[in-house]
DNA sequence: TATTGTTATACTCTATAACTATA
DNA sequence: TATAGTTATAGAGTATAACAATA
């Protein structure tokens, strides 16, 4: 080969099949994404896992912390671990229910709430961020694509 | 059991602004591929990371670390462990070169080239089932996008 | 002085399995 | 027996910062 000098390298890597694969692009794209999220919201003491889940908490309230773990992608392990740590910030709350006493049921504090809803603007300014590489249309497709991968999301 | 309540609960969340969140997308889209990903190679001793790392420094014999863990987007205190572990296994070489002695080039041994080799049917497979929930064309707008997030891929 | 790669520490998340308490 | 959640351990990956060798 030979042929190349070293920016030309630093530009177009060989792929392969690697450039077509959904797994590879995704894992690629996703940890640019979370570089985005903590240039944006590290500053507010955000973290992408803690703030999903009192987001969708806030949204669903009574969840069972499984249906959580499963919905999110989150190994039960680790949900224990991070409503704990939760628990302790002071921004969730775990009720057992009477009629299954196996189970945890979820919902924000008074203290959870506020903490969500001060970091709303800048979640949602992050959001509008990472669309601002696509147009709208791209937008659209991509965001129901992975909504077609995940089950997420779809005609809303 | 009050099952229908829990499918229901199961079934559909509130996700609110997250249901159209690239980047939450992107991270449940990934965790799913992973997943895929262990349940066809991880019989095959395969690792995402590591193969991904082997099938690039196979395409692009030569390649500077530096400049892998960029593109790679590992960062470079963690490339170095990925680098030894891989060397260790024997299935990768450093050069350091006469030109400039601070760097490291990269290529695979011919036990590294037989690793691949023998995975590539197995890697190509899993890459097929991953394009099965979608139309070609579903496929085609999906890794183009993603390939202009990424700045990888894209007009071939 | 700046760059390349290394070392070290700490934290997040995952994988796995054993454990409890309920059902 | 099965299910919901917990605990414990190991490992992969990341963040950060200090560091050595070289440019």
């Amino acid at each position: 080969m030979a042929r190349a000098a070293e920016d030309l390298e630093e530009e177009r890597l060989d792929y392969g099949a690697l450039a077509e694969s959904v797994g590879f692009l995704l894992r690629i794209a996703q940890v640019q994404s979370f570089d985005m999220f903590f240039e944006h919201l590290s500053a507010k003491g955000l973290k992408p896992g803690e703030f999903t889940l009192l987001w969708v908490v806030g949204l669903n309230p009574g969840l069972r912390q499984g249906t959580l773990a499963r919905q999110l992608r989150i190994k039960p392990a680790h949900m224990t671990k991070l409503v704990q740590r939760l628990v302790s910030a002071g921004y969730l709350s775990r009720q057992v229910p009477e009629d299954d006493r196996r189970s945890v049921r979820l919902a924000l504090t008074p203290g959870g709430e506020a903490f969500v809803a001060s970091r709303r603007d800048a979640f949602l300014q992050f959001h509008a961020a990472e669309r601002a590489a696509l147009t709208d249309d791209e937008f659209r497709q991509l965001t129901a694509l992975l909504g077609k991968l995940t089950g997420i999301g779809g005609p809303t």
